[in-house]
RNA sequence: GCGCCCGUAGCUCAACGGAUAGAGCACUUGACUACGGAUCAAGAGGUUGCAGGUUCGAGUCCUGCCGGGCGCGCCA
């Protein structure tokens, strides 16, 4: 026995052994390959150059290796020879890294490389000892993001147009921050202008026991709202007109305002910033907006009103900005809002917008440039498929008119908050999405959240009933992780950074969902394979000590996966 | 009409241009003296809407069709 490596030692009796002293991360190998490359390229083996990054793989098929790289094929072109002998190149010299065991090169040109089992073991510790920091990269180290989402108007409940946009948006936040970026979630409050008048008349019209006017809000929680207000402001309803109107407007904002907070934060969706656009106009930087638009050239009067000539840059048409009445319009605050976001600090504005909102990618784009930014650095809308909601086989219009709306509140009550987050955050943003209540409200493992939060309640059953019998984290010797199962899930445990990386820059959670759930299944089989306690009465040896810390490693993996998507991990189930 | 998105197993959906296109549900058959079975093993299920193109390689990229969703205001 050794004493362990310096700087990492959680446990007094850790034995390790000659090369299996590191683990051979997805990372590190990338690295030898790239250096393998580097060295054919320096002695002249092929022409070419050397690629920024090696991408290197975990193949489907196991006959393929522990991992894989196609270096060769990318670089066959451009050197002019055959892939195969390129391959062949790399891995000679490929072959005297550290904790490679083979390399061989097959089909077209694929190194298929299988690392030492040791190696490979040692990943368990290597998890475990970085705990909750596994995963987290500082790829996007320096970056300051803003990220824009839900942005409900506070006329009405957050509804589940909204919620897909709060679980993915906030999932998005903690995937950016795992990458190292510095990003401020923000609501916009569209606070300004004829919504809330409506809003206001509304309230008042149903505190009377009037008919709601045509172009108000008819959804049944303004009832409550107005009464609400109608206890707090005594006497609101004897007011002249005006006044009473005022008061309902105000009264009415906030008790709506302070319902979306509560909602999202039950959904654990917080945000830094509830930015309002009434200030924008209040302090007069909507005004300094367009003057500084007009100063660069972009601002017209016609017809009596201000337009940005946003055709200039791409827009399927002109927009105004001040119309002939002199009211201010929506897209002249949204203007101002970028430019705000710009002059706080942030060199990327990120839009998370519902699909019937499209039609504004373009007018986005047009105020980036106008502003003399590059739309293709500094902003990015992101577009959010309809979520539809079916019962029964009947599909549920949610529609804050009609009235039938299925709110926020309604979904967590319905689902919960870990089904329902997930349940939102587990497909990609770009595929309309139908959700059946009957299947997400099973409470079973139909379910893929119950699956994966199952494997981790398992993990701590197995952790305690490890401990029952005495065994902790001391003794670890990764060359004894020989079992086939166990080579699968430390394979699995150590895609985790990259799937953490690659979801973070393509800004797609449901990546993680899916490698959980990949996970969990891969657990599942271990488990049921490879013994952690031993059965009955036979003696505890050092394979069962070991894989103690996989078992450890796969918790770990599964927390911290969880927690990038705001669905907790519990310890029993 | 123009623009954006989608079309993959019976259903809901995955798949940074890579090897034999994968899961779950539903269906069929097994493991119930089980480190909690909320689990596992096995089976069946496909011309990736159609037709061309690009290349070592296309579900993925390009072009044209077909089908579906959503937008296209001096509304917000």
């Amino acid at each position: 026995m050794r004493p362990s490596p310096e700087g990492r030692r959680p446990a007094a009796n850790c034995e390790t052994r000659g090369h299996y002293d590191r683990a051979v991360t997805p990372t590190e190998l990338s690295a030898a390959v790239s250096a393998a490359v580097q060295a054919c390229l320096e002695a002249g083996e092929f022409p070419g150059e050397a690629p920024a990054e090696v991408a290197v793989e975990r193949p489907k098929n196991p006959e393929h290796g522990d991992y894989a790289a196609n270096i060769a094929l990318r670089l066959a072109k451009a050197a002019g020879k055959p892939a195969r002998e390129i391959a062949e190149a790399i891995a000679a010299r490929l072959r005297d890294a550290d904790g490679i065991a083979k390399v061989d090169v097959a089909g077209p040109g694929f190194l298929n490389i299988t690392v030492a089992s040791g190696s490979l073991g040692q990943l368990a510790r290597s998890i475990v000892e970085a705990g909750e920091s596994y995963g987290r990269s500082t790829q996007l180290a320096g970056r300051k993001i803003n990220l824009e989402f839900v942005s409900a108007n506070p006329t009405g409940p957050v509804h589940l147009g909204h919620t897909r946009w709060a679980a993915l948006g906030d999932s998005l936040r903690r995937l950016l921050e795992a990458a190292g970026a510095k990003v401020t979630a923000e609501h916009y409050i569209n606070d300004f202008g004829s919504q809330l008048d409506k809003f206001a008349a509304s309230l008042r019209a149903v505190a009377l026991g009037e008919p709601v006017p045509e172009d108000g809000y008819h959804g049944d929680y303004v009832a409550g709202v107005a009464e609400q207000v109608v206890s707090a402001v005594p006497g609101v309803l004897d007011l002249p007109e005006d006044e009473s109107l005022a008061a309902f407007k105000t009264h009415g904002y906030e008790l709506m305002l302070a319902a979306a907070k509560r909602s999202l934060e039950t959904f654990r969706v917080e945000f830094d910033v509830w930015f309002s656009e009434r200030g924008m106009h209040e302090s007069g930087e909507v005004d300094a907006a367009i003057a500084r638009l007009r100063e660069q050239g972009h601002v017209f009067d016609a017809d009596g009103a201000v337009w940005l000539r946003t055709t200039d840059f791409g827009d399927d048409k002109d927009r105004v900005l001040v119309r002939s009445n002199g009211e201010k319009t929506y897209f002249a605050a949204d203007s101002a809002y970028y430019l705000d976001k710009r002059g706080r600090g942030f060199d990327r504005c990120v839009y998370m917008l519902g699909a019937d909102h499209h039609g504004y990618v373009g007018r986005l784009r047009a105020i980036v440039a106008c502003a003399g930014d590059d739309p293709d650095t500094t902003l990015e809308v992101l577009i959010g498929q309809l979520v539809k909601l079916v019962k029964n086989g009947e599909e549920l219009r949610l529609s804050k008119r009609a009235g039938t709306i299925v709110t926020l509140d309604d979904f967590v009550e319905l689902v919960g908050v870990d089904a329902g987050r997930y349940s939102l955050a587990r497909w990609s943003a770009d595929t309309p999405l139908t959700l059946d209540i009957a299947e997400i409200t099973r409470k079973s493992n139909d379910n893929p959240v119950y699956y994966v939060q199952y494997a981790h309640a398992r993990t701590c059953n197995a952790r305690r009933n490890a401990a029952d019998v005495g065994i902790g984290l001391d003794v670890f010797r990764p060359e004894l992780l020989n079992d086939p199962h166990e080579a699968a899930l430390l394979a699995a445990l150590g895609e985790f950074p990259r799937v953490v990386a690659t979801a973070a820059e393509l800004r797609a959670p449901h990546r993680v969902a899916r490698y959980l759930e990949e996970l969990a299944g891969t657990y599942h089989r271990w488990y049921d394979t490879c013994r952690i306690a031993p059965k009955g009465d036979d003696p505890i040896e050092d394979v069962n000590r070991t894989r103690a810390w996989l078992n450890e490693a796969t918790r770990v993996v599964l927390a911290n996966g969880l927690a990038l998507l705001g669905v907790s991990a519990p310890e029993r189930m």
